[in-house]
This record gives C-alpha cells, structure tokens and sequence, in this order.
DNA sequence: AACAGTCACTTGTATATTGAAAGTAACTGT
DNA sequence: ACAGTTACTTTCAATATACAAGTGACTGTT
C-alpha cells in the first residue's frame, strides 16, 4: 500500500532523472516554439502569435509564465505608458540552443520536407498576417 | 470511439520547420522517456512501466504505437505462443541519441538535484518493485 | 470628444488528451 | 482448477488545449 496520510505533494517532480525533470518544464507542443521564436529573435507577444504555427493566445500567456518562472525568459519594460513587456532569453534559456538544434538536425535527416534552418529564418522573417496554411 | 466523419484535416503537418514537425512527433510528456528507456536496454512493455515515472499504461500502448508508425522504433517477436513483442529502435530513433543527451546536459546544469548519466544508469537497471515515488 | 485601431492579454466553453483503475486474453507453472 | 505473468484494452473522471470573443489601456484620426 500507498503511504496515505501525507499531504499533498504539490509537485512529485517525477524523479532525478535530467530528462523527465527538463521534459516536465518545456517538453509540450509549444514552449520549445517560443524558445525558437526568441532566438530568432521575437520579443513580444504579437510577435510569437504570428509564427506560422498560430499558437493559441491563452497558451500563450500560460507558456510565457511557466518558462518565466522556470527562469528560461525574463520580461522587460519596453513602454510604459501601458506598460508592456519584451520577453527575453536568460542564460538558461539560451543554453536550450544545442537542444533545439539536435532537434532541428534531426528534423532535417528524417523528416522530409522540412526546411533548413536559414529557410526557417528566411520564412520567421516575412511572418505573415495570413491564417492560412 | 469517434472517427473522424467530417471533413479530415488527418495531420495539418504544423509546418515545415523542422523543429515543429519534430515535436509533433516526439515533442510530449513521455515519447522520448520511452526511447530513453531503449537506449537503456529495455525492451519490453512490462520493463518500460517499471521505469520510475510510471507511464499509465494505456499511455504507453499509444506511444509505442506512434513511435512504431512513424519508423523510431520496430517490434519483433520474442516467443510464440502468446506472441509477445520486443520492441527496438531503428537507425533513425538511435538517432535521437543526441537530442537527448543535450537534454540531459542541460538538466544536468539548470536543474538541481538531476542525476548524471552513470547515475541514471544504476538506478534503472534495479529497476524497483518500489510503487513509492 | 467620439470612434477606430493596436497590443497584450483574459475569460468562456467545447473538445481532446491524460491518468488511474479495472478488465481481458493467452498462456505457464503448481 | 487456480494463481500468476505479460501485454495490453476499456472505462471514465480530471486536466489540458483550442477557438472565439471580450477587456483595458492607450494612440492616432476625424
């Protein structure tokens, strides 16, 4: 049996293991998406809407809290009158850059039709107000 | 089960970056703890929900069968009688080696108490009747 | 001053995915 | 006959996601 009378656990912080614990703070669909959109070098939340891959807003915000308050962004002033923020890569997040890139080599070896990471930049640049694919 | 009787966008194919492509193949919770699991030697449905994480088993049926269709890795049969299956990565899920151990550095460096390779290792291979987390 | 427009979100609410538990099928070994 | 093992499948409540619409604080235009 389960040893029951404890409280809650808030996090079981699925074990030691380096790559359960970085899957659990950005291995989902979209954050690793955001982490690219900022090396390429987006700062604003408009900016990560209009990648092509249309991230939901609300998941958006979510995303941006989560990393953070795991310290892989950090956001800054960029206005004040209402305040906004830029979001910007900390150490921590731009030491994901080797693993984004085994990614994207893995991508490109074996699964076809994917472009090459300056055809990526070329495409982030021109990022486009159309919604569709 | 629903099937899908509308119109069938089957897989939208979220875009040619080869990082977005690449996370809807593997980009979740358990996918890659799966493969981590078959570079260490684990082969077998059984051997996979005894790693520390406990994937749910429907879960891991679900991914086997991704992973399968979408060639990281095969099955092959390990005893006829009830035909039980091994399953093995291919050429391109070996592959993937290095986007883990990428993953593993960076945990290794950004967050506390992760357990080095070696580390990992040890614990895997006695792999616990231990249901405690 | 009134109104359209922009930006960065937030709030509802369907829908899809997940997780925990239990069940099933085909055996083996006692 | 019956418990045990292995590899799943099924059920279903809980959680997460996606989509649409709305909000607040402005700016710039008429």
């Amino acid at each position: 049996m389960m040893s029951p009378s404890r409280k809650t656990p808030p996090k079981p912080a699925r074990l030691p293991c380096p790559l359960a614990s970085s899957l659990d703070i950005f291995g989902d669909k979209w954050s690793l998406l955001v982490i690219r959109d900022l090396f390429f070098g987006k700062k604003t939340f408009g900016e990560f809407q209009k990648s092509p891959e249309h991230i939901p807003s609300n998941i958006l915000a979510e995303r941006l809290k989560r990393l953070e308050s795991t310290g892989i962004i950090r956001k800054s002033a960029y206005q004040q009158k209402p305040v906004r923020y830029a979001y910007l890569l900390t150490e921590k997040g731009e030491h994901l850059g080797p693993v984004m890139k085994a990614m994207v080599d893995w991508g490109n070896k074996y699964i076809p039709g994917t472009y090459s990471f300056s055809e990526i930049m070329e495409m982030m640049k021109k990022n486009s107000g159309s919604q569709n694919e």
